[in-house]
DNA sequence: ATGAAAGCGCTAACAC
DNA sequence: GTGTTAGCGCTTTCAT
């Protein structure tokens, strides 16, 4: 690979000449900006980015942590992050975590190792004191996740005021009796809190109870989901749920599949809630009354949060487009 | 920051040393790999990934190019790179290109560049000229695709035979009135032209032939596929098709919906026929009968394959996990 | 076993 | 306008 000294040499100029051309700097004679390029189109030169980097101490890559890709509320995210990142000039070093929070911590050791200009986190598995003392090295954005008690900047959407308006949806149609599927396991704090403070504020608000074999907590996909709909079937009919509030769209989905197959039907023998919109909830058998997250939205505000912070200059959020919206179809 | 100085300084060492301990060299005593250590952590020391680089040339980023994270196939298809190469201690910097070739010659530039040590293409836009002129400066990897008259290496499916197979299997079931779909435009070396070759074979062994009105290009998503089935839904009966083999799963997904709103049946009326057994296909109301691609095994060997050429080792492909498979379901 | 010193490819004072 | 030079933080000879 030709340096930089070559195409001076080449040019029959300095290295300094050479680099404030790189930089487009004013004043250099258009002659002399002529035999540098022409000298750097004959070596077939190309500035190392390393190099620049080191010297310059400017990264233009963002660390984007994500929990799975291959789940669409991350695909989304990820593909609104990375086309706002690239307008502005940056690149993305994607990492799945898997929900491990070592993983999580590598990312972390990222930004302290400068790999990475900054990191937006669509999940959290470490203590909020780690990500703090990580954010010492660099900007941290939270992206769809809440850490309370502390400084780290978050963009997010009011999970808890959905959850409550969804689950009064569902008594208003008369379900009394519903049960309720988390990905996490009721811990303060953890996965899904928010989802579950509104889902309880709205029950009891209206003084319904809850029973807890209708609650299930680490239920991730569709075999979840079908195991969860043939433990609700398999409850005699006057302790059995008549709807379900599932924090995940594919839960949901699984739910339906089981429901159908045994003969039944939703929602007349069970009505099925989701959260996410998925894009196949729409054209399942009986398409899914769930909750749309603003994910473009989401994407976009946490990346331009993240640039305007690497660039010293202050953003203010548009949370106008940072909106839930429940989406009212057939399973309800 | 701390720097390998002042880590040296702390513990009264040479920075040498302490490079030595840093890249795990043998010979260093004891007492002083203490001093080290200590030295480090009281000044909270991570060294520097950018001057590593730059003095030892080792990087170890895998550029990934696809061409949107959220087609089902690539994220599953990044799911599986990004496994395998965090186990050999890489990361992924990954770019869609939304097909626009320009993007994709800003991933052939950061090779250039260094910034990633190699790329693994899962799109390809580029003429093979540009993409060989590029592969001077680091491996690159076509995964799922190939570049006749080069020497890229590629891990790929033989997708020309399974469209054959999977034609026949719609002749043989005594649909012989055969409608085409292609997110290409049927130019050679163009998008699915290996999928378009075996469905022509099997044809033309049949000695069926194909109308051009049946022949749909540039249909790319569920909208599309509503678009083809009403116009097809138009044709006079005797001029109608009784299939549509199309070259991805979301188009066929909107032909069955737009089929079953006008009233109609699939496969009574029109048969349906995808590729990619993307997740939702199996859970729609009429599942979806389609190609099985084996992205996972895609995704690992290509990975494996651009490790081995980046350590300067050999690796030998293993072709027996990169099978397609047609997968009956109930729209044929 | 440890240290001194050169230099990876580039930028940014500072001189002229 | 252009050149000289001193590093950025690290690795790696070459001494000792």
């Amino acid at each position: 690979m030709a340096t930089i000294k070559d195409v001076a040499k080449k040019a029959g100029l300095s290295v300094s000449t050479v680099s404030r051309f790189l930089n487009h700097h004013p004043y250099i004679s258009d002659d002399k900006k002529e035999r540098i390029q022409q000298a750097m189109d004959e070596l077939n030169y190309a500035p190392s980015a390393i190099a620049t980097q080191l010297r310059s101490k400017k990264c233009t890559t963002i660390g984007v942590l994500i929990s799975r890709i291959t789940n669409p509320f991350f695909s989304y995210l990820v593909d609104a992050i990375e086309k706002q990142a690239k307008e502005h000039g940056y690149q993305l070093l994607i990492m799945q975590t898997y929900d491990d929070p070592k993983a999580e911590l590598k990312m972390l050791e990222y930004l302290k190792q400068q790999v990475v200009a900054g990191v937006i986190m669509t999940s959290i598995e470490s203590d909020s004191q780690v990500i703090e003392d990580y954010s010492s090295y660099g900007p941290i954005v939270l992206c769809n996740e809440k850490l309370d008690g502390t400084e780290i900047p978050n963009i997010s959407t009011n999970q808890e005021a959905i959850s409550y308006e969804a689950t009064n949806y569902l008594i208003q149609k008369g379900y009394h009796k519903i049960a309720y599927c988390t990905g996490g396991n009721l811990t303060i704090g953890g996965h899904g809190q928010q989802r579950t403070k509104g889902f309880e504020r709205a029950l009891s608000e209206h003084e319904l109870s809850i029973k807890n074999k209708w609650i299930f907590k680490q239920v991730h996909n569709m075999e979840d989901g079908q195991k969860v709909a043939r433990e609700i079937l398999s409850l005699p009919k006057n302790d059995r749920p008549d709807a379900v509030f599932s924090g995940s769209d594919e839960v949901a989905i699984g739910i339906i599949q089981e429901v159908l197959q045994q003969g039944l039907h939703v929602p007349e023998d069970l009505a099925v809630l989701g959260f996410d919109n998925q894009p196949s909830t729409s054209i399942i058998a009986v398409p899914l009354t769930t909750i749309n997250q603003p994910t473009t939205a989401l994407g976009i505000e946490a990346t331009k949060l993240m640039v305007a912070l690497l660039e010293g200059v202050t953003y203010k959020v548009n949370k106008k487009e940072l909106i839930l919206s429940l989406i009212e179809r057939k399973s309800t």
